[in-house]
DNA sequence: TCCTTACTCAACCTCTCGGTTGAACACACA
DNA sequence: TGTGTGTTCAACCGAGAGGTTGAGTAAGGA
């Protein structure tokens, strides 16, 4: 779990973190303020920003004693690249067994022509 | 961890399953064989295929006493949708602050020329 | 200066995860 | 019918995740 995919994903992994995420796709937001729907301690959410932050997803600034959190966008990237190529294999992959399929479907049909006109 | 949202991004945090994934893209494959690639035992792997099945992601069936197991692109549309909503989001943001900013630096600019003016 | 607010750190607990070994099951094949 | 092969199930173990409480830190405000 030490390369940064692993991390993103497993941080996407939690309910919690994954709705801080659509918290905070909204707008900045401070950790009592994430915290605020959530029936667990603000501790827990504090935890669960560093998960977040470990992965590159949000970032934390410093305004007095508050730590606005900001969502990372570019991190989504690494994600989608890596969901993108392995689902275009598969679809490639389900493509060419679906001509296959239609190939030996034709040659049956024209055996059986064959086989009629004869 | 119910969801099957959560599912699926948890059982791509692990590099096992993943490189699992990568190697079903090109093709169907046997637990066996899966198994050769790893220094875990084929139990082991047998486990991960069935994190990746719950998951949605993989699917297996029955000949003799193989289980072959093949890939199934369409959960992969389920991430990416989820992704893509929360990136835009917060790329429009990012856009919407940068208009800000450069609205700002305009009326800044307007105030120094009025100034210079009077 | 003292109090309050916002947050993090440390220690602890419980449950899950990824791994193991050993046994069981299902099927092909001699 | 027995034997080998492919796979899963069950029980166990150590490490880590997610939660708690309690204390510590840093800054604003009376």
């Amino acid at each position: 779990m030490d390369d940064q995919l692993s991390r993103v994903f497993s941080a996407l992994a939690d309910p919690i973190r994954r709705d801080m995420v659509a918290r905070l796709a909204v707008g900045d937001a401070t950790v009592n303020e994430l915290a605020e729907p959530y029936s667990v301690t603000v501790q827990a959410v504090s935890k669960h920003l560093k998960v977040l932050e470990d992965a590159g997803l949000v970032s934390r600034s410093k305004q007095a004693q508050r730590r606005p959190v900001h969502l990372e966008a570019e991190v989504f990237d690494l994600m989608t690249k890596w969901i993108e190529r392995y689902r275009q294999e598969a679809e490639q992959r389900y493509q060419r067994l679906d001509a296959v399929l239609a190939e030996m479907a034709q040659q049956t049909e024209e055996t059986r022509v064959e086989g009629e006109a004869s």
